[in-house]
DNA sequence: CTGAAAGCGCTTACAG
DNA sequence: CTGAAAGCGCTTACAG
């Protein structure tokens, strides 16, 4: 169907191996012969084929995405877009082609042997893994270049891109409490998941670095969506109301801004007014954060960068193979819109 | 690194040939034969070098997702991830992959050009085009099995899936009028992509069957977005404002729900209660149409259903390349809430 | 610097 | 039904 190298090396005069050399950039080609092959391709526009170039060198300039199976359902979050963005991204400008998976319940397993087993990618990047995610597991087992999105708990083998979510959380709960918000709960993430759980411990151990002892009933979890928000608001709020509860919290930091606009309009159902009845922050500083009612203080996050740096990070592990795991930490920054008030 | 058939031949006793057609899943491979492969791949979880096999077979068993330039930036809509899961999805099911391109500005021509001339994918769906996308004649001219989503006005050597946008449109502000409604705005979409040009003549066609005559005045246009939604209702209000104006629109058309809500923001900002003195209607019924506040009124198009069927439409263009062109349109619906009000 | 040739790991007529 | 062998279109030592 397509030319192929044989034809343009017999138009331009050389052989076969001179057309691949010249193709792929290589050093040690006299200028007579790149010419004579250039002048024919480009005009061309002949691009060699692909597959038989990745049989013949053995690596395929393809990476793949995989977003597991229990967050793939979190695909309607704006966090995933922006990853991909900043992913495909990476990968235009480094020559590389992004093989995508949305990992289903019963097609999990299945597809990660395919893809660790029949060489279709050179390396893989683990969007927002489980905590105990048996994919992480194989793709260490089998050698496969890959980092996540997200930090590993425990495997000091993984490479990651990563933001401080512990100390962010940190940070922003204790602005609210120097704001003088002395109930703050928290609308947690998945507990199996790595940023939930680093943006819970980060809020409770805000609490005890004022003295304070977190407090079960202020803690709620969702989804990272904006009906788990709402939900979990729902559950903050009924528990106040419960015999014996020490009334309605007076902030509360949402782990994720997705859920942040649920819990507004929980909070909005039940006539509590933000942020004069109850501060709200969330977390990511999403595009729409800063048009919700009223804009949401929140943790910024570089999700676009993030996928962007874990693109080159893995190829770094892919070209150097045996560059040490890399283990990076983004900045984040926390902004301040008028969901936290004042203070009290 | 990885097992080849000769190794698995050998250990099962049996020719390279042999293990090809098991794994192939070919019809006439006796039951010994057979048994004895699976024996032996089973077990080891064996996954032939997709690479070697698309070579020898002169198909990739890939498909490429273009998503171009000009909407790259709607990629904060969720249109996208739920086109796009209903793809992957497909995929999944017909054991295919996807290629995943978001073509930048500066890098659409070359990113094409390496896809249609490198034989990484058998197709490609082309998402959301533009009405004259340069991408599709080069697309046509290379005999490249590809399915649009969204119609092409003009060539009908094109296959694609789409909803009636016109008709529905046409049906959703037929709607409004029987409401009652007689000062009918519209923030249309983009008048260089398909969907937003047959939803505007939708609403054109619909005023007209009326006896009305469509008032440019009425008319606004964004980008698909909430900020689009937001500024483009912003300009409507400005106009009726203008010394000769008439006055304010008493219901309005948006081309989407994103823009939808910023239009509902605009509309709160500037103290105009929805349904009460503007009726507000979206289009794509996304999940979050039903907590706008008011939720929305709008059109439901089947999207994650319109991503498997461009999918499964491209695999039979690739598996059965005499294929005439494929039109498809699927099925969209009214869903009344509360931001149209019971009438006038 | 350059070319002839082996080889990447499969599929698939072809012959039996 | 089965195997030996050619061939898919490149890359890359190897020799010169």
């Amino acid at each position: 169907m397509s030319l192929r190298l044989e034809e343009i090396a017999q138009e331009a005069g050389v052989s076969r191996s001179t057309v691949s050399r010249v193709l792929n950039k290589e050093p040690h080609v006299s200028a007579r012969a790149r010419e004579r092959v250039l002048a024919v391709t480009q005009p061309l526009n002949f691009h060699p084929n692909a597959t038989a170039r990745s049989l013949a060198a053995g690596r395929t300039r393809n990476i793949g995405l995989v977003i597991p199976v229990a967050v793939s359902s979190l695909f309607t979050d704006p966090y995933f877009p922006l990853l991909i963005q900043g992913i495909t991204s990476a990968c235009n400008t480094h020559d590389y082609s992004v093989m995508l998976w949305l990992a289903d319940v019963e097609q999990e397993r299945q597809i990660i042997s395919k893809i660790t087993h029949s060489g279709m990618v050179d390396g893989v990047i683990v969007a927002s893994a489980l905590m105990d995610d048996p994919m992480v597991q194989v793709l260490l087992e089998d050698h496969i270049p890959f980092v996540q999105v997200g930090r590993h708990p425990t495997d000091e083998r993984v490479s990651y891109v990563d933001v401080d979510n512990y100390n962010s959380a940190k940070e922003v709960v204790g602005y609210l409490l120097r704001l003088g918000y002395r109930r703050v709960a928290t609308i947690a993430g998945p507990h199996n998941m790595i940023a939930g759980h680093d943006r819970r411990r980060g809020y409770q151990d805000a609490l005890r670095a004022r003295g304070m002892i977190p407090d079960p009933a202020l803690i709620a979890e969702g989804d990272f969506l904006e009906d788990g928000g709402f939900v979990a608001m729902q559950q903050l709020l009924a528990r106040a109301r419960q015999p014996g509860a020490n009334g309605l919290p007076d902030a509360v930091f949402v782990a994720s801004d997705m859920m942040a606009t649920g819990a507004l309009r929980a909070l909005r159902d039940a006539g509590i007014r933000v942020p004069g009845d109850m501060a709200v922050v969330g977390y990511d500083d999403m595009p729409f954060a800063a048009r919700t009612e009223p804009p949401l203080t929140t943790v910024r996050q570089p999700i676009h960068r993030a996928g962007a740096v874990a693109a080159e990070t893995l190829f770094e592990l892919i070209e150097n193979p045996n560059t040490p795991p890399r283990r990076i930490i983004l900045p984040t920054e926390l902004v301040i819109r008028a969901s936290t008030g004042p203070g009290v």
